[in-house]
Order: C-alpha cells, then structure tokens, then sequence
DNA sequence: TGTACATCAGTGAACGCGCGTTCACTGATGTAC
DNA sequence: TGTACATCAGTGAACGCGCGTTCACTGATGTAC
C-alpha cells in the first residue's frame, strides 16, 4: 500500500476516527447491520488493525454510543446558553433531525439496540442526565419530572415521525413542540389524519 | 422425524405460529439478532419450511411489525372502554412492560430498527393512528395533537426507561405518568438524581 | 367401508457469502550513535 | 548531520461459523373409486 499512518501520535486520531465512521454506520444502519469491515473501511483502514484499537466489535458498540450521545449532550448544554429552550426543542423536533437519523440522537436511532446491551447502559446514562439537566435548568417550574417528561416527549417523537409517511411526521413534531414548549395551538394548518 | 403438521387446514395456524415466535424474538433480541433457523425452531418447525410461508425474512419482518402493533392498537381500544385513559397510561408505563420487552409495545422495541425498513411503515401507520385515537377520545380537550404527544411521550419515557439502571426507570415512568395524566406532583418519593 | 393415489406441508442437506476474530508480515517512524 | 536499528500501526490472508435461501425428498392427509 501506498499511504500508511504509522506514527504513535497517530494512533489516538486513527482510533477516534474509527469511533465517528461507527457512530455514522450504527445510527444509519443498526448495529448489527454494519461489519467491522465496513466500519474500517470508512476510516480508511483495512479491517484488521481494528483489534489494535478495540477488544471487540461489542466495546466498540458501547464506547461510540456513549460517545455520540455525549456529543448530543455537549451540543444541548452550547446551544441552550445561546438559544435557550426553544433552540434545543425546535432542533430535535425538526425535520432534519428526522431525516438524518446518520447524525441523529443515539437515542432515537440506537435506543432499544443499546437497551439490549447493559454494558453500554452505564456511558449513556450520564448524558440522559446533562440533557434532563439542561431542561430542568430552562423551565425550572416544571422541575425534574418535567424535564424528564420533555425529554421522552422529544425522544418519542422522533421515533415516530421515522415511521410516518409524508405529512404524519410533522404533524407529530409540531404536537411535540407545543407539547414541551406550551405552546397555544396558533394558527395551525389544516392538516387532518396524515400520520 | 415423528410428528409432521400436514393437513391443509393447518397451514394457516403454522404460519401464524410463526409469527408469533418471530413477534417475540424480535423484539427481545432485534430483527437482525434473529436467524430464521431460530424463528423456525421456537415455531417447532425446521428452517427449510420457512419459504413455504413468507417470500423472504424481510417480508416476515414487515408483517411482524404490523401484527404485533396491531395487537398492542386493539389492546388499548379494549382497555380503554373498561379502565379509560389511567388504565391505558398505567399499564403502558409500567415497570413489567419495561421488563418485559419481548411482549411490549412495537414502538419501543422495534421503533428505529422498522424506520429502516420503509416497507414495513405503511402498517405501522395505521396501528399508530389508532393509538392516538384512543387517547384523543379519552381526553378530547387536548385534541387530536395532544393525543400525539402523550403518545411521544409515552413512547419516548420507555424508551429511556429500558436504558436507566436501577431505580432511573421507574422515575421516568412516574414523570410521564404525571405529564401524562396531569396529576399534580402528589406526595413525591426523595428519590434524587437516579437516572 | 376399504383401498390406491395425488397433493403438498414440512424436512434436512447443501449453496455461496459475509461475519468477527487471529496472526504472520511489512514498512514508515523516532531514536541511538 | 547522516546512518543503522527497534518499534509498532496498519496490512491482508486465513480461520470457523452462522447467515438467508434453495431444492430434492418424504410421508400424512383428503379424495376417488
């Protein structure tokens, strides 16, 4: 081969790119849809060196999950001090968070594969808390139970929508967000039983 | 072998026999989990059988979805006439359908995996609408948008429940109930930062 | 009612294939002199 | 500064295995006489 990366500060930036080519592939395809050959693939490696990085495909599955939905809390914690409430809520809620399931929440996209490997259960949980805390912090009034209300209102709708056609997927989203934000219903458009 | 199944009559009850262990495992272990050796054999069948029945595992997979939610859709009408909206929201989000994955709710065990599958959404749709009607019907005030999002919310809170350790489940089901139901807070465990 | 036969649900060996993992190796790198 | 060498990140062939699917077959069933 021609281009080989061999130095030793090299090894932390190959092993993290390994990391985002998976957490594109498990969010896009499923866990068990995507090889250790296609992963490394993706990083520009041959399948082989994966076993230098990693103990197995299953601690690869339980550090990119953790890792992306940190990345999901790092990103609500940024924009809720810019944009507050209705800046994380209308991101999650929006259709192009819907359509890109390959950049979405791991909780949306990989919740019940992940729910069915408690090793990964641990790394995940810290993030579920920074998002409720961020939720919490904004609609103090509604405390704790109300942030974690929000919060599976927001993951359960975008689990839906990624099952409706057409039009249905809105229409859940924006029943979402007036869910959480308190919206009054305004001027709604005259959609009717598309889901 | 000893015992054979082959009367005409009987073709159309091991077809659904096999659904039914293909509904179970599924959802227990995930679509791609399962081999349609091990479907075939919890059915009490050998694996060649299996295209005698269905086209192809997709093809099985999409009818699963849309039996198994089909089934959950006509649960709720049946429970929403004799228990109403609590019976429907306590049962749902109770600590046994969390447990219980392998009987629960298509939605949360399956939801992400069957959004990759657009063939399968078509069947979906029609269970998910009867859903949300059963919830507009039992709280008509909120519409047909906040059927939506209690159905999110519902959806989304078992979701997280089945990622939280120990004591973590049971205070998301408890907050969706609330938001669900709208209870007010009522007397609160100390439970404090589980999740 | 009893016998011969056609049907076809279910069997199980076999197929090509891609999986996760291992390992002997290669060759660019940083270090020692 | 220039050369020789040890390190070790990454390569790619190979492993056993289980996958989805096919197919020649078996034998219990319902039917015809």
């Amino acid at each position: 081969m021609l281009h080989m990366r061999k130095s030793p500060i090299g090894k932390a930036k190959t092993r993290q790119r390994i990391i985002e080519a998976a957490s594109t592939l498990f969010r896009a395809h499923g866990v068990d849809a995507v090889g250790v050959d296609a992963i490394m693939h993706a990083a520009g490696l041959t399948h082989g060196g994966f076993y230098g990085h990693f103990a197995s495909k299953e601690a690869l599955v339980a550090e990119v999950a953790a890792y992306a939905l940190a990345r999901s809390a790092e990103r609500w914690e940024r924009v809720s001090d810019a944009e507050g409430l209705t800046g994380i809520v209308d991101s999650y809620l929006d259709p192009a968070h819907v359509a890109a399931a390959e950049r979405g929440c791991v909780l949306t996209t990989l919740g019940p594969d992940v729910a069915r490997r408690p090793g990964a259960w641990e790394a995940l949980g810290k993030s579920v808390e920074r998002m409720a805390a961020v939720l919490e912090r904004l609609s103090p009034e509604r405390g704790r139970a109300g942030a974690l209300a929000a919060l599976s209102t927001m993951v359960g709708a975008v689990v839906l929508a990624r099952l409706a056609e057409g039009d249905g997927a809105g229409e859940v989203l924006a029943a979402a967000k007036e869910a959480v934000l308190g919206q009054p219903p305004a001027a709604r458009a005259g959609v009717d039983h598309v889901l």
